[in-house]
RNA sequence: CGGGGUGUAGCUCAGUAUGGUUAGAGUACCUGGUUUGGGACCAGGGGGCCGAAGGUUCGAGUCCUUUCACCCCGACCA
């Protein structure tokens, strides 16, 4: 894409009310933009990451055999008043209504939709099991939505639903999804942890949470430094008084905090804030069983189905990677979030040899199928490399004086190092780079 | 939903205590010129129903009432 005929408007300020930098990068670097409370558009830059995210969600949920499926967004009230949760979910559930004057919400979540999806049409033990997802917005009226993509209302978020014939079988499956998270956010080059989360009446090992460390996480969790041990503090901690106390500490103040007993491995035991952004949750047959969901086991009696429900915050997914991965110059993605790999600047846009080379990399990389920006704009290099620093792109291959040299470099993004590579020689150097 | 705060140019904000020329700055944008290795410089220019509705007044960005929006601190959540 050529940097000049992009809609991406870049600021030099970031909007007053963005406190968190994913918020003020992802505003500044003209990804997103705020289109009201907890609302946000998504400009070229921030579709192309966040189309990057859900396509290694799917393809990984794929692999696992898992099915894609899209429901309506807008569902009538009955679906909810069957399940009681239209009276449970209270005002988070943005109520509308048609025409007719008939009720409908705009989905915070599909537990009762798929059920009614899988009811009577999966009607064997035969069929079973199933996992059904869909990658789709979500809405939930938060009392206050804030961080900009962290908790919005609405929202891009995955959620999937499985079916079994046995508890055995939905914890086999419940097994599998924790495996296919790890692969998932170990693909989007996140540093993460899997933690046990508070399970409420289940018990066990119902409910798993995925944390992205970051300072500015709004959970407080433990880690271990040895093994892939977490917890929520809420299910190691007894009082809600100790679980406060330590949700109000800074970062820093946690990192500082020792921990005196030590891990069942045997390693130390650490504080860490973390961004949920997965989280995996027995159901058993709660759903099921209120919504009369039955399949026919080997003895054709009819049984509820036992389930499990799967999610992954999508959108949050896009500022976790900013929260976990910047500096004060702006964004620094990972090399499965750029929305460019290589940004081809052409320092001085008058200096023929520079465009001629700028322009022959661009297309030998697009033939390559690298995802490149060529930046042919008028301005001056300072701007363009501040540009370039705010966006993020992984590499920027600068063309400019030292080109009267035979010289080119290459901008390290994360490193902020620049490399000195023979002009005849760029194109193979970058490709070695990734 | 409780407590607090803010709405003035695309963005960041002055101006409002004490009403009074044509409502400002920086930045961004447009024109021309000079520049071209770290968000350039000079000159010129466009851009505002001062959140909205009522009211007080000869006169309201400024005072009063109502309302809407957004933000922050809490309680709640992918």
């Amino acid at each position: 894409m050529r940097r000049s005929r992009t809609f991406i408007p870049t600021t030099k300020e970031a909007p007053s009310d963005a406190t968190l930098p994913s918020h003020q990068f992802l505003v500044r670097g003209g990804f997103i933009n705020q289109q009201g409370a907890g609302l946000y558009n998504y400009l070229p830059l921030g579709k192309i990451v966040l189309e990057k995210i859900r396509t290694i969600v799917k393809q990984e949920l794929d692999k696992a055999g898992c099915n894609e499926v899209q429901l309506s967004f807008i569902t009538p009230i009955s679906l909810w008043d069957r399940s009681g949760r239209a009276d449970t979910m209270g005002k988070e559930m943005l109520r509308i209504q048609d025409r007719h004057n008939n009720d409908f919400v705009l989905s915070p979540t599909n537990e009762e939709a798929m059920v009614e999806l899988v009811k009577n049409r999966v009607t064997s033990y035969k069929d079973l099991p199933l996992n059904l997802y869909q990658i789709n917005t979500k809405f939930r009226d938060e009392a206050r939505p804030r961080y900009g993509l962290l908790r919005g209302r609405e929202f891009l978020m995955k959620d999937g639903y499985s079916f079994h014939a046995s508890k055995e079988d939905m914890i086999r499956e419940f097994n599998l999804m924790e495996e296919t998270y790890k692969k998932i956010f170990t693909r989007l080059g996140l540093d993460f942890r899997v933690v046990q989360a508070d399970s409420g009446a289940i018990g066990g090992d119902g409910s798993k949470e995925f944390h992205v460390l970051a300072d500015s996480g709004e959970d407080t969790i433990v880690v271990c430094n040895s093994c892939d041990y977490g917890a929520n503090i809420e299910t190691i901690f007894a009082s809600e008084e100790e679980i406060d106390a330590l949700n109000e500490k800074s970062y820093e103040e946690l990192q500082s905090k020792k921990i005196d007993e030590k891990c069942s491995c045997g390693g130390e035991l650490s504080f860490k804030k973390g961004i949920e952004v997965g989280h995996i949750f027995q159901l058993g047959n709660r759903y099921s069983h209120s919504l009369e969901a039955n399949f026919n086991d080997e003895n054709g009696k009819p049984k509820p189905f036992e389930m499990a429900t799967f999610g992954i915050g999508v959108s949050r997914l896009v500022a976790s990677v900013i929260e976990q991965n910047h500096d004060e110059s702006g964004c620094i993605w990972t090399k499965a979030t750029a929305p460019y790999m290589v940004n081809v600047m052409i320092s001085n846009i008058k200096d023929e040899a520079q465009v001629a080379l700028g322009e022959e990399l661009y297309a030998k990389l697009q033939d390559a199928n690298v995802e490149v920006m060529l930046d042919d704009r008028k301005d001056r290099f300072g701007f363009k490399m501040k540009d370039a620093e705010l966006i993020g792109f992984p590499y920027t291959i600068i063309i400019g004086k030292e080109l009267a040299n035979e010289n080119v470099q290459i901008f390290d993004r994360a490193t902020k190092e620049k490399t000195e590579v023979n002009a005849a020689n760029i194109y193979e150097k970058i490709m070695e780079l990734m």
